[in-house]
DNA sequence: CAGCATCCATACCGTACCGTATGGTTTCTG
DNA sequence: CAGAAACCATACGGTACGGTATGGATGCTG
């Protein structure tokens, strides 16, 4: 007895471990085990999927983004550095890799385009917030939020494990080179 | 009368254009003109294909890193700041393209891992070897080469079109942030 | 209890792709 | 010129998947 929330939630799981290529309808059927005559009586289709997909996540980040970077006063250093944080590659591997892959997906759909341009956009807005409450100029805060974020999901594209022998130093420096 | 050349030019080119997934041994030979007759000639499976073209980008993108981040003394920080502008998402779409299916790729291949593992390695060295020149300690250089790198492949992943007004001031503070 | 709605399984067709087998054509070579 | 090698087309079998059609099972409802 499944519905539209289970199909999306295992849909974004499946999406996690590949990408959007991934994401068929039948190995997602498997996975819950159950039939693709299932997926079809909840969805007209898989781009009907992929649309709730989309609207799913959307909704959940701009929640999370608004939730993570809400800082009393005074407070909005330390709440850069937990939006940092946050994304670190060492935990929370399952979030950058769900990030990631709507990233890509973006890359070849217009309507996913769409999602996280939206998302993007709440994103650097709530940090642009943070860094203006600590001072800096208009200009400066955009340009550190830009920053913030690019950095946070190139990260998730690199493979630096063998290059410094203190990752979590350099980490650290980081942080502090963006959030000053 | 194609060469393996050829084909693996062909087939970043279509890399480029979406990812793995779409790196197909018949859409390639549609694109060239071609049946799979050629292609099982030249290539013993799809794997051999795309092990070569993970060779052909590695020599190719390592000789490209050591030419671009050659300078010479005193001209370290023209050095830094050019290595930046070339990712820059304005022009050069088409080498940001390949890089992130290149990424991605990498993420779901222990191959592909192994060589982005490997040029990252070069980039990271040759972007702190300009930091050193510029006086910066052995800490600080490992962690701006990690964030520069990490910043225009972000970039590359994310939708800031309508963040920013003056999009090209707020990249000009980006790249005096990462190159002091 | 009859009938309808919900939810899923089974069976089927069509398509796109990988890989192989085989034959044809051109060019090089002894 | 005979034969071999290089290069490619055609034809085939197998797999994975999207989508539809249909029927079965369960539960609700008048």
């Amino acid at each position: 007895m499944l519905d539209r929330a289970a199909w999306i939630k295992a849909a974004i799981d499946l999406l996690a471990d590949g990408n959007l290529d991934g994401l068929r309808v039948e190995v997602l059927a498997k996975r819950l085990g159950v039939t693709k005559g299932s997926f079809y009586w909840h969805f007209k289709d898989r781009r009907d999927l992929l649309d709730a997909v989309l609207d799913d996540w959307k909704e959940g980040r701009i929640r999370d983004i608004r939730k993570q970077t809400a800082a009393d006063p005074g407070e909005e250093l330390g709440a850069i550095r937990h939006t940092i944080a946050i994304y670190s590659a060492a935990r929370n591997r399952r979030g950058i890799a769900i990030e990631r892959a709507f990233r890509v997906w973006a890359r070849q759909d217009p309507r996913a385009a769409a999602v996280v341009e939206e998302v993007d956009a709440v994103r650097l807005d709530c940090a642009r917030r943070l860094f203006l409450a600590r001072g800096l100029p208009a200009g400066e805060a955009a340009a550190r939020s830009i920053l913030l974020y690019a950095y946070v999901f190139g990260v998730a594209l690199m493979h630096c494990d063998g290059f410094d022998a203190d990752l979590n130093a350099a980490r650290n420096r980081i942080t502090e080179l963006i959030a000053e």
